[in-house]
RNA sequence: GGGCUUAUGGUCUAGUGGUUAUGACGUUGCCUUCACACGGCAAAGGUCGCCGGUUCAAAUCCGGCUAAGCCCA
């Protein structure tokens, strides 16, 4: 076999494809374009095998768009900024950023990421991913942050923006301010600590009976169960349930909070669980997202217990400077020493922590920037409905996340690796200088502000040291890509972009930030089309984390199968589906590779060096043609709804099934032979190319070695990625019927010679097929090719009935689908019945040809059409042979073939 | 606790109310036939997660439960 190197000419094309420049988007083209709105891949690390599988999905969208005569903008990207690259940077180096210069620390950074994007970069074009690299971002370079800054000020003078004093998800150890969306959950053993909270003034004796009420000598008291003692300084209420056999007796009470001798009373609350701890539960401000709720439903004091670093504040008194663990083992200590603790069990606790570091978040008061957007949520369910989401059931949870929005959007960090927010504020008066939008990028901790002092009160002007949340940037990737703010004309044609393709669990960051401001700023939606990726999971079903140690590398995989078996993997992928990564899947793509191949060399080999002209067809040929016609349709249609999936699986099983198992087999001997070449040849290139061209999205290697190898010397395109997509060439219901029928014959006899050990290219000496008329009529056209295919004698005829045999039925079978619907109710007395009485039916069958309906017992219906002849019931017979002795019967859908036998 | 999704031979998977459930991998048997033995032909292997309901008829529709994934509280 002459074989091919698979990993050889994939480095081959992907050399070509970028020196030829092939993907790269033409401005100045005539054709509509389709532009794609990438996600940039954070540059945190290498990409593992969930990300290659996404890009690979959008890669599909890309390359079939073109083929579709799109001019697509396919941007290579890179998110850069924010708290996870300083974080690994942190970690590579053992330091915190506070530890080195600013700026300093910010180019640490950025020499991180590079590296990581100069991979990546590599890392795609290994995939065969056709990005244009000269429509390229990266987040965090001026042009891009540019942009960023330009929104913001927009977004200002629009009245979006505001600063304003709010609790906030706080990560004590990045000492930065959190969006909802940054904070993960994660299970935890805690230690649920059940302290006595003394009565102010004595309670009336009969309470004590009550569980978890209890007195000793210094007084009557109430157990609570806290797993956060060192929240005590912050104790601002006790609440219980209303339905609670004690509510009566506390509620109203005043306790003294322990250690810290606070006044606090005790309300009754419905979002209080009666089953957790004592069912009594402390409210401080603030330990947790319920606290919270708490706080604004009773209008609570924010006494804050734990600053920004983590340390206890003023209002802890002898505690105030520990930090939270510190803390919380001494309160515990000395509550212990003076009797205070009665109880100390272990908790497993599901808590909110810091997405990158883990530590548990807190919630601080802090001054922040937000934009609005709680007032936005119609506005954006608005836009989402008029796009179109693959699949569809992902806007449900783009609509859940917009509905339970309740605070705005915290787009302030306190770090350093991000855009800067381009503002100045006054020392004395607070007045905000913004930055004018000409002189953006800009960077207030070194520029100087637009007036020299503060125009107010002539204050001094402070730069503004936060930066913004990094989904402030990547949300704009849709302005910046159509030339937004830069080029009315260029952005008038691009803008909205036509897909957006991401992973779901972002829908409620990514999506939803990126709808709103864009929306915010141009009054039309960003995109058309949102595909929504599934995750991709380890081997073992767990989800593919790098703290797990489950990562899979793709270059590994591409290393050892190629990156067209690889992609083979991620098209199986279902869109909006978790799938486990199966190498088997890979292995099953190089022997669809090789499949490919082989089928297209056989082609090769028919056709040799000159291109065939259409010409009369033989029936054969209109059958397989017609399928593939309808086969492009499915596809067609599959690839618009973005079905990867089984759009490649529908090009498989045809080129595997219908072409190479069957056609392939029949026209093998016909071409041998000499016989109907020209139609065969027609047909062989028409599929041959058709098929290459459908599997070009998937496997842009093997495709493209197979065109330049054969078929570009008939073909004026450059490449079989610039070629357009086949079009459906004829159907013919009937002659495609027919087809089938010729294919079961010869498929049949196939296996029948088989189940004998009759080699299957062994002649075999049939000397006629009988079948009804109909039958007849519609193989006998391909009666030349049965006879080559199967290796028949020259004298076999076609012969319209049956041979001289002997039948007898050995069964009789209810047709449900035909029964149900007529009989309704009855249907179930006629089964019952007909396989009651099988024998006696049968003989009546065999005496009269038929039964009538009206024979049935006990139903309503009096006809007396017969039930075989209504297709009431099916029949299956044994075959016996009369007279002849040399000759043999095999039967099969009504055919009956008669065969000598030695 | 809530929303969304998923549950089908050993493993993965298609399935659009019609009773005989698709395909792949794996297993077993047979076959070197001139594209391919990294192939072909065939066989075995299923209580369609569990419990109810609707219907003449449910893998499919409805309700409940269980388990897994994602997102949130």
């Amino acid at each position: 076999m002459s074989g091919y190197d698979q990993k050889k000419l994939e480095k081959k094309w992907q050399k070509k494809w970028l020196d030829e420049k092939i993907y790269y988007f033409n401005f100045k083209s005539n054709k509509k374009p389709y532009s794609i709105d990438v996600p940039p891949r954070y540059a945190s690390g290498p990409l593992h095998a969930g990300h290659a599988v996404h890009y690979t999905h959008i890669d599909f969208a890309a390359r079939y768009k073109r083929m579709r005569g799109y001019e697509v903008f396919f941007p290579l990207c890179f998110d850069v900024n924010g708290i996870p690259i300083e974080e690994r940077v942190e970690r590579q180096l053992g330091i915190t950023r506070k530890d080195i210069d600013r700026h300093k620390f910010i180019k640490l950074c950025s020499d991180f990421a590079n590296k990581n994007i100069k991979t990546m970069t590599n890392q795609f074009t290994m995939l065969g991913e056709s990005m244009d690299p000269s429509i390229y971002y990266q987040t965090d370079a001026e042009y891009y942050r540019r942009l960023t800054q330009i929104s913001f000020i927009e977004l200002y003078y629009k009245g979006l923006i505001y600063k304003g004093e709010f609790p906030v998800n706080w990560c004590p150890r990045c000492m930065t301010a959190m969006a909802d969306a940054e904070v993960t959950y994660a299970d935890r053993q805690t230690k649920l600590n059940t302290i006595k909270f003394y009565f102010k003034k004595p309670p009336s004796e009969q309470i004590t009976r009550y569980h978890s009420i209890g007195k000793d000598e210094k007084g009557t008291y109430v157990e609570i169960a806290t797993t956060r003692p060192e929240m005590l300084p912050s104790c601002q209420i006790v609440a219980v349930h209303p339905n609670d056999e004690r509510a009566p007796w506390l509620v109203d009470q005043i306790l003294i909070v322990p250690v810290f001798e606070k006044e606090v009373k005790i309300v009754e609350d419905d979002a209080v669980d009666p089953d957790i701890g004592t069912g009594i539960v402390m409210i401080c401000t603030i330990g947790d997202k319920e606290d919270l709720n708490w706080v604004f439903k009773y209008k609570l004091p924010i006494d804050m217990s734990i600053d920004e670093s983590g340390c206890m504040t003023n209002i802890c008194g002898k505690y105030k400077g520990l930090n939270i663990k510190e803390a919380r083992e001494k309160i515990i200590t000395d509550m212990k020493n003076d009797s205070l603790l009665i109880k100390s069990e272990t908790l497993d606790q599901n808590v909110g922590v810091c997405w990158r570091c883990k530590t548990p978040v807190e919630f601080v008061n802090a001054e922040q920037w937000f934009l609005k957007t709680t007032d936005f949520k119609k506005l954006v369910l608005e836009k989402s409905d008029e796009m179109n989401w693959y699949p569809k059931f992902m806007k449900i949870r783009l609509e859940e996340w917009v509905n339970s929005l309740e605070w705005d959007w915290v787009i302030s960090r306190q770090r350093y690796f991000a855009t800067p927010i381009p503002l100045w504020e006054c020392e004395k008066c607070s007045k905000v200088i913004l930055a004018k939008k000409e002189d953006c990028y800009i960077d207030p901790t070194i520029d100087k502000p637009p007036v020299e002092k503060c125009p107010k009160c002539g204050g001094k002007l402070v730069g503004c040291k936060d930066v913004f949340d990094t989904w402030m940037d990547s949300s704009i990737s849709p302005l910046y890509n159509t030339f937004w703010y830069r080029d009315d004309e260029k952005f008038s044609r691009l803008y909205p972009m036509s897909l957006r393709p991401q992973a779901h669990d972002i829908i409620r960051t990514w999506a939803f930030y990126t709808i709103l401001r864009c929306t915010l700023l141009t009054d039309e939606k960003p995109f058309e089309n949102i595909m929504m990726g599934g995750f991709i999971l380890s081997e073992d079903g767990t989800p593919m984390h790098a703290s797990l140690d489950n990562v899979i590398d793709p270059l590994e995989i591409i290393d050892e199968y190629g990156a067209d078996a690889f992609r083979c993997y991620a098209a199986s992928c279902g869109l909006g589906e978790d799938n486990p990564f199966r190498k088997k899947d890979v292995i099953r793509g190089t022997k669809l590779l090789r499949k490919i191949y082989n089928v297209q060399q056989f082609i090769a080999n028919i056709i040799k060096d000159e291109k065939p002209k259409k010409s009369e067809l033989i029936d054969i040929d209109i059958w397989i043609l017609t399928k593939y016609s309808k086969l492009v349709k499915k596809c067609t249609k599959l690839m618009d709804n973005c079905d990867y999936s089984q759009a490649m699986k529908e090009v498989g099983y045809f080129l595997w099934h219908e072409l190479a198992d069957h056609y392939l087999e029949m026209i093998k001997t016909s071409i041998y032979e000499n016989k109907n070449t020209e139609s065969i040849k027609y047909t062989l290139y028409t599929l041959g190319f058709g098929t290459l061209k459908l599997f070009a999205p998937f496997f842009p290697h093997i495709t493209e070695e197979i065109y330049q190898d054969f078929y570009k010397q008939f073909e004026d395109i450059e490449s079989i990625h610039t070629s357009e997509w086949p079009v459906p060439i004829l159907i013919d219901n009937s002659k495609e019927k027919a087809g089938e029928l010729v294919k079961t014959y010869i498929s049949q006899i196939r296996a029948w010679k088989s189940e004998q050990g009759i080699a299957l290219n062994a002649p075999i000496n049939t000397v006629a097929t009988y079948a009804p008329k109909n039958i007849i009529f519609s193989i006998k056209s391909s009666e030349s090719i049965i006879k080559s295919t199967l290796k028949y004698p020259d004298n076999h005829k076609f012969i319209e009935g049956k041979p001289k045999i002997e039948e007898k039925i050995t069964k009789i079978i209810p047709v449900y689908s035909k029964i149900g619907p007529i009989f309704k109710e009855d249907g179930k007395k006629i089964v019952q019945w007909l396989n009651k009485k099988q024998d006696e039916i049968i003989k009546k069958i065999e005496k009269d040809g038929d039964i009538k309906i009206s024979d049935i017992p006990d139903i309503s219906s009096n006809q007396k059409s017969g039930l075989v002849n209504e297709g009431y019931i099916q029949i299956k017979k044994e075959i016996y042979v009369k007279g002849k002795k040399d000759s043999t019967i095999i039967s099969f859908d009504g055919f009956y073939l008669e065969l000598k036998v030695k």
